[in-house]
DNA sequence: GCCGTTTTCGGCCCGACTGTTTTCAGTCG
């Protein structure tokens, strides 16, 4: 799978360009095609080979060659003739905040700036001003950008900056002539990973706001401020922006500042094909000026003939084409989830008891839980014994005679072993409800022993679900090496459904994939892996990542009633067809 | 460099803020 490195170097592509000044529109057609390439949910490979490649989104005959040039040589002599003069650091000194392409240039051609480290040292000296555009100020400016690079600011993770941005806007709401306030940007599209929080408001006084924003106690250092638009680092860490705008403009300013850019530029495009211009106060009549439309996002999109589209789809992946001929999905919403089916508790390494959990999942207004310990083989999460899990399972039927309300299933998150047996005998995993699948141990191996080994595992009658299926940890570990393509056409073969995991790290699947999942009909569940109580509500984060993945609640296992989800997981078990046919419908059930 | 119910050529989104300018360029989102 070569699309990110493909994505990287039209990327490089296109900020070289930028250095050299060349034309800003062959610039963006690199930077949309980067773009696309990265989003794509299928193989680059795949699709040069079947002499696809020009149904990608930003892709033309031109770059096709390029792509198909590359994947053929491992370069592209058009780019390499392009980076001729342009050492490699220049570039990179566009990752300084405030230096962009004319400002790299200059700090090459002038001083024969090449790293970061000769631009602190020249800043330092106060031996960059003088040169065109550039005073004390800029300088200072350029140290404070250098230490940020250096300080590395990693993309904060969606689990994190949500709440963080859920208190900003408690904290502003209350301010008297607030009348209207919203998290927006990548927050509000529910990007797995947010470089900045987007807050906007509506107000009649807007100076108040101002003001009450730079100064409060998150607030570490206000960057910009303006008459309706300012900036400042959280303490935590990350940026935040905030825009200030009239209540007539509400809508067209949400959708601005929501994006993403991509989906934006598209709906302008639209806008100025029937004569019509939208900015982030409104939509108005290019000939006259006048305002048609502003107050609402629904409002907005009708004025270009479009349906509201979700926030989470607009990302310029197809959602515009598909408002526009009346095919957009009807996402699944968080409460359309009726079950959770991956819970641990302080039977392994979970920190809540079975009674905890069920009392928790209970109080959320879950229709079932399913409790999925350990199984034997992660010794290092306190695994349980097949005797222990007799036990257990017990202890878990005991419960549900305390708790009519809510159906407690048995079952577990059993190890898919280095060969794909699962860790329990099927004797074993007959006697569960709902059995998960996953890979916790020799992550190094080999791609196609990795796909083999859970191609393996979903083949076996009593494994309903295969969990967080890639094993990566964002911003700690990346997948394993696995063949997706081939997990999903195995889950699809037996009718396995693949997990998207909600946990904050996680968020695995990622969107990408499970679109990709989604387009090749295969089953989702949408689990929070919770371990302790408060992280039931990750469900949210991994409901945002079906949305994204433009799933509807139909193709998600547990938005099922308990009857159907358990005649599921037990379609594929000894003996479950003779039952079907016997009693003609889904089997009776003991509770 | 892409792309087409206004086009196979001529278009290609829009505005705020900063720092440096005395009317604007660069950067950012």
């Amino acid at each position: 799978m070569k699309n990110f490195e493909v994505a990287r170097l039209f990327d490089l592509m296109a900020d070289i360009l930028e250095i050299r000044g060349e034309n800003p529109f062959r610039i963006r057609a690199y930077r949309r095609a980067a773009q696309n390439l990265e989003s794509l949910t299928e193989d680059v490979e795949t699709l040069a080979r079947e002499e696809r490649l020009q149904e990608i989104p930003g892709v033309g005959e031109d770059l096709a060659g390029k792509i198909v040039e590359y994947l053929r040589t491992g370069r592209v002599k058009d780019i390499e003739a392009a980076k001729k003069g342009i050492p490699p650091g220049v570039v990179q000194l566009m990752n300084v905040p405030g230096i962009g392409p004319k400002t790299a240039r200059l700090l090459h051609e002038k001083e024969g700036v090449t790293t970061l480290d000769r631009l602190e040292k020249l800043a330092r000296a106060g031996k960059l001003r003088g040169l065109q555009g550039i005073q004390a100020k800029t300088e200072a400016n350029i140290l404070k950008g250098i230490a940020q690079v250096r300080a590395g600011q990693e993309r904060m993770p969606l689990g994190h900056a949500l709440p963080l941005g859920r208190e900003l806007v408690h904290a502003l709401e209350g301010i008297p002539g607030v009348s209207a306030i919203e998290l927006a940007g990548s927050l509000r599209r529910m990007k797995e990973t947010v470089g900045d929080i987007d807050l906007l408001v509506t107000s009649t006084d807007p100076a108040k706001v101002m003001r009450a924003f730079t100064t409060l106690p998150q607030v570490a250092e206000v960057l910009e401020r303006g008459n309706t638009k300012a900036s400042a680092r959280h303490r935590e860490g990350i940026q935040v922006d905030l825009r200030v705008l009239e209540p007539e403009s509400f809508g067209a300013a949400l959708v601005y500042f929501t994006g993403s850019k991509q989906h934006n530029i598209r709906i302008r495009e639209i806008a100025v094909k029937r004569g019509l211009k939208i900015s982030e106060y409104g939509v108005f009549r290019a000939s006259t000026g006048r305002r048609v439309a502003g107050a609402t996002e629904a409002e907005v999109y009708a004025a270009i003939g479009l349906p509201w589209i979700p926030p989470e789809l607009r990302e310029d992946l197809g959602e515009v084409e598909a408002a526009a001929t009346g095919r957009l999905p009807r996402l699944v919403a968080l409460g359309d989830i009726r079950g959770d089916l991956h819970c641990h508790t302080t039977a392994t390494d979970g920190h809540q008891t079975i009674e905890e959990l069920v009392a928790a999942a209970e109080r959320r207004g879950h229709e079932y839980v399913v409790v999925t310990d350990h199984s034997a083989a992660a010794r290092v999460a306190g695994g349980l014994s097949a005797a222990e899990l007799a036990a257990h399972v017990k202890k878990i039927r005991a419960v549900q005679t305390k708790h009519p309300g809510i159906t407690v299933l048995a079952g577990s998150e059993c190890d898919i072993l280095a060969d794909g047996a699962l860790d329990y005998p099927d004797a074993v995993l007959a006697g569960l409800d709902l059995v998960i699948g996953a890979v916790h141990s020799r992550f190094k191996q080999p791609r196609s022993e990795m796909t083999g080994r859970i191609c393996r595992a979903l083949a076996n009658p009593y494994v309903s679900v295969l969990a967080h299926p890639t094993g990566r940890l964002i911003g700690e570990r990346g997948p394993y090496d696995v063949d997706l393509d081939e997990v999903f056409r195995a889950a699809k073969r037996y009718g396995k459904a693949i997990e998207i995991n909600s946990y904050p790290a996680r968020l695995d699947l990622n969107d990408v994939h499970a679109r990709r999942a989604r387009d090749l009909g295969v089953l989702i569940a949408v689990n929070t892996d919770a371990h302790v109580l408060d992280h039931l509500g990750t469900m949210e984060l991994g409901v945002a990542t079906a949305r994204r993945a433009w799933l509807g609640k139909a193709e998600i296992v547990n938005t099922w009633p308990v009857k159907k989800l358990l005649a599921w997981a037990r379609s594929s078990r000894p003996g479950a067809g003779r039952q079907r046919r016997g009693r003609g419908r889904a089997g009776s059930f003991r509770r």
